[in-house]
DNA sequence: GCTAAAATGGTATCCAGTACCATGGGCTGG
DNA sequence: CCAGCCCATGGTACTGGATACCATTTTAGC
């Protein structure tokens, strides 16, 4: 036990630093000499300062890319934000660590702009699979898997921040929820040319008593 | 007509060597000197590197505030999808310049993470701004808030870069198109609490002629 | 223990970005 | 026309992140 890895001596300092003197005030010598370690081991750990707060980044990313290949779900748009789920999941389960990271990042610009960064890989990956699950079921509609692709990482990020700051105390219901509201919004509408869009789910209530305001509503565009 | 502004010469050297040299292999030093001009000069007139080639972000950023502010529309979405077009038109009118940088970003990370940045910054103003307007109308729902944001924004970023890239003849067309998509996703539906949510517009048929497509449809749910 | 491989450390260097002060040229008021 | 001033430019020096390269120590496998 009293054998934490460099690396991990590393990510200690740096943590206990940025709290004490701020992110931007802290240099890799302040780090390093914390840690008892010398600088080039810094850079063998971490590609970059930033590197230090968001270390497994890349691996999540992989991970949610193999969840999407492996994936049999009736859709793209379900697949996805299924996938997404493992980003939640994984900073739920870093815990304090994923808040005070948060703390960061919302105080320091560059870190703030590193962690969008990293969102719009997600978005990509996601936008790609959508693209390429549409290509294969002969539906060409680029923006169509542009806004899919954005609205669950918006949507994901919404409920993460929730619980980033404490406001969220079951963060998985709430994705649940989000996402019943994605899928919602592109639930697949009868479609005839370019008339008349009508999407009905989840409904109690007999068709017959919505019938006026169905009038109504179409009537008013 | 011989009298080019001290800012222009550093932009201009500034993109001639990037385009020749790429945009890492260049130094500070090296478009100074192109520019027959000091090195302090360069950062009098630039904040940073990448700076040269996204100049008037904020000015820009400043004027879709303004427009949102200034906006008299029947919703909050229709605002935004408006105030949008701002940054399009923007590009557009730079023409080549808009896709050299375009170039540019496509090829370096640091410059995509930056647009990837200041596009953000897009989506955060107008979900601020669909929220503070939900707010006043007691309508509060942050994550569609979130989500139209990020939809309008998703929307612009994607007939932006079909025009970029030289896809698109008419991008205004493209972007109206995109924008009552937008539009149409979000399209008020009515809400019986928990129950059914219909969706109907632009219709040219006779509503009669669809009840029985709208029956299937509900019943398949 | 011994050796090969991997982890660590040191040094030098590059370059972006900041701070500070010097200079020079053009403009205005006298 | 000149004095004084403002402002753009320039130079110099420094900080600090990041890279390259080589030396050294530590560790692991035998």
């Amino acid at each position: 036990m009293s054998k934490p890895t460099a690396r991990e001596r590393l990510a200690e300092a740096a943590f206990a630093l940025f709290d004490e003197a701020g992110y931007e005030h802290t240099t890799i010598d302040d780090i390093t000499e914390r840690a008892g370690l010398g600088r080039t081991t810094f850079f063998r750990h971490y590609r970059s300062k930033e590197d230090v707060i968001f270390p497994d980044h890349d691996r999540l990313l992989e991970q949610v890319a193999n969840r999407l290949q492996t994936s049999s779900h009736a859709t793209a748009l379900v697949a996805v934000s299924d996938a997404v789920r493992l980003v939640l999941a994984h900073y739920v389960d870093e815990g304090d660590l994923a808040r005070r990271r948060y703390a960061l990042t919302s105080r320091v610009p560059a870190l703030r702009d590193r962690e969008i960064a990293s969102v719009a890989r997600y978005q990509r990956l996601f936008r790609e699979f959508i693209a390429g699950w549409m290509a294969d079921t002969a539906e060409p509609a680029p923006l169509r898997a542009e806004l899919m692709a954005a609205a669950v990482v918006a949507a994901h990020n919404h409920v993460l921040r929730r619980w980033l700051r404490g406001d969220s105390p079951d963060p998985n219901r709430e994705v649940d929820e989000a996402m019943r509201m994605v899928i919602g919004l592109f639930a697949s509408p009868a479609q005839d040319g370019n008339g008349t869009t009508i999407v009905a789910f989840r409904t109690g209530q007999e068709i017959d008593t919505l019938i006026p305001a169905l009038r109504r509503l179409a009537d008013a565009t």
